[in-house]
DNA sequence: CAGTTCGTTCAGTATTGACTGAACTATCGG
DNA sequence: CCGATAGTTCAGTCAATACTGAACGAACTG
């Protein structure tokens, strides 16, 4: 009985290898998979016990997620412990987060595009189109994020930002 | 004189860094960033000289960015090398390989639910929003990288696909 | 004001994977 | 054919970082 995962067990698991492929922590994924699996809080001596991982991973990766927003953190009454669960609309703000790392990496490339002069051989303006692209992205995903999406009622026709120049630079 | 990097070389490494905290090699974005920055075809041996790295890496990286479909080959008459340059729609085809990707994870994700018995208290139903979820993005992510985007026309109103619920889990 | 029970932090370990140098294969030019 | 020139592959090295165990600090409990 010991082989061939349950189904929790397996989709967990799942999570970790996403999590990890993406470049974070497998641990992050897993603790991720056991919340939507469960979907009650859990304490971060239940997470380490379940998850047969260290407290120390628990507590840094639980913290990691809370940042990111996907997860929150929980209390009970007469306990002591701190909780988590699954946030208000964790998908939404997984885009948003992505959203924000998009904008970050606009702004450095924007930078970047100010150290070039004028004409460089026509340097400086595909640089410039590269920052738009991000820039634009991470406006395309924040309006998304706005619109309820994968959530219960699933809206449909979401309307799109409109998506011209910007003139931030 | 050799301190204080050019525009170009800043903005080269900056390409790299981002690539890497993208979880991807280091490599690869400076190869991105100095076909973008040059505009023109690149040798995997004026790569390697120009970036000051080894030929292997070169042949490697170029290779992987040439599958994700970001930049392509290209020869010259009478030279037997290989040239690597900016592709037709790069960052269009930057956002059609994350689609990729997302749906590959979603894929993923909806196997996983397969796995689970039809009550679950939630469980399956909690996993199969996340799958919805992973698929929607993948096909919105689509969509969007069909209209033109970040070209030099920068079509604006870009029109949303209808984010309905899909049926083929 | 002890004694517990938490969570966090930090030094050390281990693992992953990027990168390189060198060997190998293939193709072109003479 | 033979030498040279390319690109790829692969074993080995090295660096980054995920993860752990243990020490620490803080906050509740009695």
């Amino acid at each position: 009985m010991p082989h061939s995962l349950s189904a929790a067990e397996n989709f967990i698991e799942q999570m970790g290898l996403i999590t990890q492929d993406d470049g974070g922590p497998r641990i992050a994924g897993r603790i991720m998979g056991l919340l939507i699996v469960e979907g009650q809080p859990f304490s971060l001596a239940e997470m380490a016990e379940r998850l047969k991982i260290s407290k120390a991973s628990a507590s840094t990766n639980a913290r990691l997620l809370a940042n990111a927003g996907m997860i929150r953190q929980t209390g009970r009454a007469g306990d002591r412990q701190d909780y988590y669960e699954l946030g208000e609309d964790p998908y939404q703000r997984m885009m948003e987060t992505v959203s924000a790392r998009l904008r970050k990496v606009a702004d450095l490339v924007f930078e970047a595009e100010t150290r070039f002069a004028d004409d460089d051989g026509g340097a400086r303006s595909r640089v410039h189109q590269l920052a738009e692209f991000y820039a634009q992205s991470a406006d395309f995903l924040a309006d998304w994020s706005k619109q309820s999406v994968s959530k219960g009622d699933a809206s449909r026709n979401a309307a799109p930002p409109s998506t011209g120049d910007r003139d931030d630079n």
